[in-house]
DNA sequence: CCAGGTGTTTGACATACGTCAAGGAGGTGC
DNA sequence: GCACCTCCTTGACGTATGTCAAACACCTGG
């Protein structure tokens, strides 16, 4: 994965569905699909979930809760975080992560065939 | 990945979001990263983007379109048919291939933290 | 400054994944 | 039946991924 990440073009005017609406190139793709292996883990996803459902959570809260250790926590913070889907910031003695909905929302909308 | 997949729950009575809704729990999260991890794969994606566009394909002609051995694509294809997102029927020499579009749209309503 | 709590980085390991070549299974046409 | 096409399966290979323990960095409170 030697590709930059943009950060998703949540601003884009597309409304949607470039996947569905016509063949993909291989940018695109690999676009996509960094984004979506971001998120194709069930640690990740829950961790997205707790994060949508608290607006913000610190790590040292969010490793029991999903039953790992603080590095692994961690480590998929920062895929998430490489992403564009989170971003955490330092105060006092902890970090606290919050979850970026307009980055999740362009992914699906990418992503949805059912639109437009 | 030790666990069934039930071709997902297109009919399912929920309208959208159980990630963002609340913390999901951990078989909900595996269910769900299964599908996303189907699709998270520049060439999965690009072989669900023809199929949606072309209706139904054969193998023949997605190989060559993807730049991939026939083997990979099959592959590929395969894991995009464990997760529910095409079938194949074989007609004549050929076997052609259609993507579920019902199947995608119900992974973004997942997903979608918009939705609702 | 030093002790202790919180997060990240590094190194190591097992497992999973993407790819291809080779061989097999299913179908067509002579 | 036999040659041939299309597709899938198997085996092998290198790479990427998820996990943890250990070590390091950052902050707070005596």
């Amino acid at each position: 994965m030697p590709k930059a990440l943009p950060v998703i073009d949540a601003t884009a005017p597309v409304c949607c569905a470039p996947v569905a609406a016509a063949p993909m190139g291989e940018d695109a793709a690999i676009e996509v699909a960094v984004r979506l292996k971001a998120l194709a883990d069930p640690v990740r996803l829950r961790l997205m979930s707790m994060l949508l459902a608290a607006d913000e959570v610190c790590t040292c809260d969010l490793a029991p809760a999903v039953g790992l250790t603080e590095a692994t926590v961690s480590h998929h913070l920062g895929q998430l975080r490489k992403a564009g889907f989170v971003s955490g910031e330092r105060r006092g003695m902890n970090v606290f992560y919050r979850a970026h909905r307009e980055a999740l929302g362009a992914v699906v909308r990418v992503l949805d065939p059912d639109c437009c």
